[in-house]
DNA sequence: ATATTACCAACCGACGGTCGGTACATACCA
DNA sequence: TGGTATGTACCGACCGTCGGTTGGTAATAT
């Protein structure tokens, strides 16, 4: 038997498979085999898409921080748009995403959660990183200008605040795992949520409260991943 | 052949020349067989103290986290210091430690590097940021109560402004790791910092420029560390 | 003498990755 | 229209190495 399909489709067939079975069991845990297993083909057809296990962590990571860019890249190449306007939409978007795809988030989720994933993490988190910077360093320039913000060095100053919204999406991750049927964990949550937000504040010497970057759909999200985890007792092996 | 050692003493033996491997070639470069193999035992000897090999990456990071700890804690727990002074005198420990220690610092600084240290780096972050946070958020808890900090969460505070100096610290080793040789990129580095400093100061709502997180011995580190790397052209495989 | 601890080294299944080869689509020539 | 040449998608047995296990032995304590 030999099925043959179109290069991009295969090769979006192997990133999508993969995607689903890092988020499953984590990078580590997830073997080659496993993967041409589930997609239904030989290992020499993985190591015709891929050099390695991991340039195709590489490429799903790329694809990731495209994807975020194309979420948020209407609200930022809005001329009619403030700065702080433009802050808010990009989070509104990137909430009401996370609303839209509550499942896919929790998953998301476990996978900040354990170290396991340490190298998807890292990989994740410095490309879109990479990717978004450029864009807020203008709009925090934009802030400047307006007279809004008081950032002096942009680019540094949007790296280090998107670094810090991973490490906190990270910590905001862990916590959530750890927890096993805690209903006030989602109060915690949130909390850390708000001090993250004051901090990016006073970072950008934006007015405090003028930054709104929790609606309620990321909160009902944060809602329901503690009741799902509060649910399930010990599933796992 | 049969050589027997005190269980302390060989213990070390293994974490000592593991943490030295990890820095050279990273932990998923290094395999159990080289660490036997460096400290001259057998696998059973390795297995008979850490039950796996991830295990003995946590008690490294344990360890560290310690050593890290109590090198501020005298600091920490004097009396008669503000929490402004407290926090200076923290940072002016560690930077006289770094200095001290140039070489392991700009070995260390690879591991901050790669994304393939990503593991090493998380437990080594997580475990120091455990450790230190408290003392940190008594810290602000004093800083209010003295008028000098407007925290109003300085436990979520406190992880926070640690996880973002570590995410500081990631992103300025991985500059270090990008440059072939250029001469300004110590300048960047340091205006990273200066980003960093500003931010926690906004962040604590202290005076500006009331911390002093850098000092010379410090930037003599950056300077030593970019001029090495300026070197050795392609030494490496 | 016996129990416990410290260590040995052969061995295991699974892993990431390689390689010589095969099925298939397309293009060119008759 | 049929034959053949060529490149590409794919196959699957195989390799060395990995983390980890096991059954045992040497040293020490009781």
């Amino acid at each position: 038997m030999h099925i043959v399909k179109d290069y991009d489709e295969r090769k979006a067939e192997f990133l999508d498979t993969a995607m689903g079975l890092f988020l499953e069991r984590g990078y580590d845990e997830t073997s080659v085999n496993a993967i041409i297993e589930a997609v239904g083909v030989s290992k020499g057809a993985f190591y015709h898409y891929f050099a390695t296990k991991e340039d195709l962590l590489d490429e799903l990571a790329a694809r990731a921080a495209e994807q975020a860019m194309a979420l948020t890249a209407p609200v930022v190449e809005d001329p009619e748009l403030s700065a702080i306007e433009k802050m808010n939409g990009m989070f509104a978007r990137t909430n009401a995403f996370k609303a839209r795809n509550r499942e896919l988030m929790v998953t998301l989720a476990r996978v900040f959660y354990s170290d396991r994933n340490a190298l998807l993490r890292a990989r994740m988190t410095r490309r879109s990183v990479e990717a978004t910077a450029p864009a807020l360093a203008r709009i925090f320039a934009q802030g400047n200008a307006e007279g809004a913000m008081k950032v002096r060095h942009p680019e540094q100053t949007a790296a280090l605040v998107l670094e810090l919204g991973a490490s906190v999406v990270s910590g905001f991750a862990r916590k959530l795992g750890e927890i096993d049927s805690d209903p006030t964990i989602a109060d915690e949550l949130l909390l850390s949520m708000d001090v993250y937000i004051e901090s990016v504040e006073r970072i950008l010497g934006v007015a405090s409260g003028s930054l709104k970057l929790v609606d309620d759909s990321l909160v009902s999200v944060v809602r329901a991943a503690t009741q799902t985890k509060g649910k399930k007792e010990k599933k796992d092996d």
